[in-house]
DNA sequence: CTGTTAGCGCATTCAC
DNA sequence: GTGAATGCGCTAACAG
């Protein structure tokens, strides 16, 4: 319902109907593309009429339809924030979701930005789960991709050839070029099966987490390399992919032990429980630190997952993360141009050294 | 670019070229109302000419485009998602906003709706800030508001007269018929005040977090009304308002017992955090559970926050969230028509039953 | 500095 | 069962 005058509408009860730029330009006295212009900060307004305009805005509380914006300019408002599996695949930790939500707030929030959420990833499209729909359908103008890629992904190409602003969190060997920001993991597996073998360990353990991810993969590669190098034999069973369940972790550190006979075990389950493998050595009667030597990996910088481990191994994920999510940020406002790769440089150190936490470093950083 | 032959879309590389549903048509050699029709799965289209165009979407990947639809439908699609203060001023805790999203994903997920946050409440408005910017901009269609309710919050009654599904997590005195689900805060603080005095303490030192917003009055008011029922004076300086900094419980707590000689309080700061007010007991010489007595508050159903209490004070507000949340979808998805409105009852248990949980019951409840 | 016109992609209305 | 015309609210391109 169109309003006949400003009084009608109040000042204490701005009304509810809903406007256009057409009620404000009635009420001013302009045109639309007046109340067009003044909306959208151009110039070329006198500051008289853009003072009086603006007055009414804000009087009826006026907002811009969204969807009519959308069909017609090219503002990027809304960034979309993607989980590449539902959440009963891959648990994000209380922690990990809280520090999500604190990053977007101070990056993309700062910026205005809205967020939006697609946690629906079950309709499937012909290549399986497509969990970009948000942006098909341009309620989004670019967005972050949330945990590992996994290797017969066919949305990620689809983003990426797209033309939206995008990151993901993980490399992808068949996209050289994906805008990414990430840790090398194939790096963080070498740096831990070369320490077990400086040790004299031949047969090491991997509890590896999201085999059938990119991830999963570089842990297997940097692992062979190592063992590679120092002319050791690969022996597949002794990568042994997990889930998430403490159970699962614990069932392969007992098989680990007992059947694969592995004198030492890379923890890279990143599920950053002790209770998990400890249960797994006590059921093989082994105590871990003592009987069998460990190396496990962390995403935390002020923590280790398990202190029996002889070294720990760092993998700075979220500060990755967060240097990647202000870059996209200005990506989405046309700061920058390009997309980008970043890949931090996992660390390892001794057990004896925990308490000076090292500073991870950039491997290659193709922004700088 | 519009496509000349499905050839040139390829199924195995879903073009980026964003279609319309003309393009859709002309590929199937229908006009783009029954394009359309097989979109919105409306009937009068017959299973071949349906087959035919579902199939042509399918492989072209097409989405029909979120900002046309939502200026000419009234379908709800869009969850907003709405927190009435910025992250700094209320900070969410780890567990609190895993658990929204876990809902979320249960609640809104399974239907199928995004889930849109303006995590940018900094906007001003005339009435202070406008947390609902995306509900004005008709990005989302209904939102739930998380968080507590500041008293002279003005959006919320724009929010309730806008005819949008919605929920508050709070009651909001102005507005009797406000849609809520929460628990009955007055009630938890008359029952804490009564158990207190019923030990035959006088001086009870309260506290007290939210203290500018609804349910910080309500604490104050159940407070109030026990000691009066009581016949004990109130002296305004026991109640003491908290932020969520640890330090200010500690501060508080010294406060109340060194000041005011209280002689027991109610930690409703909702912290959960013994260490604070251990330490203000602390500065203050005092132990708690010997030297003065504690009622606890806590949002936790398998946890106390204080073990000194001599009782603990259970608030249900996620049940009671998780129940409104069903409710807010269903409203969404036209499965019920009205508002409504949800009170759980808060229950006090002593500290010797702590293993017998209590299953917390409604107060009431509009909707039954 | 300001206004007019056209059209974004879709759903609604009405015609066939 | 199907299609043509119309308009949602806004902005780009153009005109004055």
């Amino acid at each position: 319902m169109p309003l006949d005058s400003l009084e009608s509408a109040g000042v204490d009860t701005p009304s509810m109907a809903k406007h256009t730029i057409y009620d404000i330009a009635r009420l001013a006295g302009v045109s639309g593309k007046t109340v067009s212009r003044v909306l959208n900060n151009e110039p070329s307004v006198s500051p008289a009429t853009r003072d009086r305009v603006a007055r009414i805005i804000d009087e009826l509380g006026y907002q811009p339809h969204h969807g009519a914006r959308s069909m017609r300019g090219q503002q990027r408002d809304c960034v979309g924030v993607i989980f590449s599996a539902p959440m009963n695949k891959w648990p994000v930790s209380h922690q990990q979701i809280h520090w999500l939500f604190l990053e977007l707030e101070r990056i993309f929030g700062a910026r205005g930005k809205f967020i939006c959420f697609d946690l629906n990833p079950y309709t499937n499209g012909i290549e399986g789960v497509d969990y970009a729909r948000a942006l098909w359908q341009q309620r989004c103008n670019g967005c972050l991709i949330h945990g590992a890629l996994q290797l017969n992904d066919k949305v990620i190409a689809r983003i990426h050839s797209s033309g939206y602003p995008y990151m993901a969190l993980n490399r992808f060997e068949e996209i050289p070029d994906l805008c990414f920001s990430s840790v090398d993991y194939d790096e963080a597996a070498y740096l831990s099966a070369q320490r077990l073998i400086r040790s004299g360990h031949k047969r090491i353990g991997m509890l590896q987490a999201f085999h059938d991810t990119q991830a999963g993969k570089e842990r297997r590669s940097g692992y062979t390399r190592a063992l590679e190098e120092a002319g050791i034999e690969i022996d597949d069973s002794l990568i042994r992919p997990v889930s998430f369940a403490g159970s699962d972790v614990t069932a392969a550190t007992l098989y680990l032990l007992l059947e694969c006979k592995a004198s030492a075990i890379i923890d890279c389950s990143m599920l950053e429980d002790p209770a998990s493998v400890r249960e797994g050595a006590r059921r093989a009667g082994r105590i871990p630190g003592k009987d069998f030597e460990l190396v496990d990996w962390t995403y935390s910088p002020d923590s280790i997952s398990l202190p029996e481990a002889c070294a720990h191994v760092r993998i700075p994920l979220r500060e990755a993360a967060s240097e990647g999510m202000e870059l996209l940020a200005q990506w989405f406002d046309r700061e920058r141009e390009e997309p980008f790769q970043i890949l931090r440089r996992p660390e390892l150190f001794e057990a004896d050294t925990v308490r000076e936490l090292p500073i991870a470093t950039p491997i290659f950083d193709t922004i700088r």
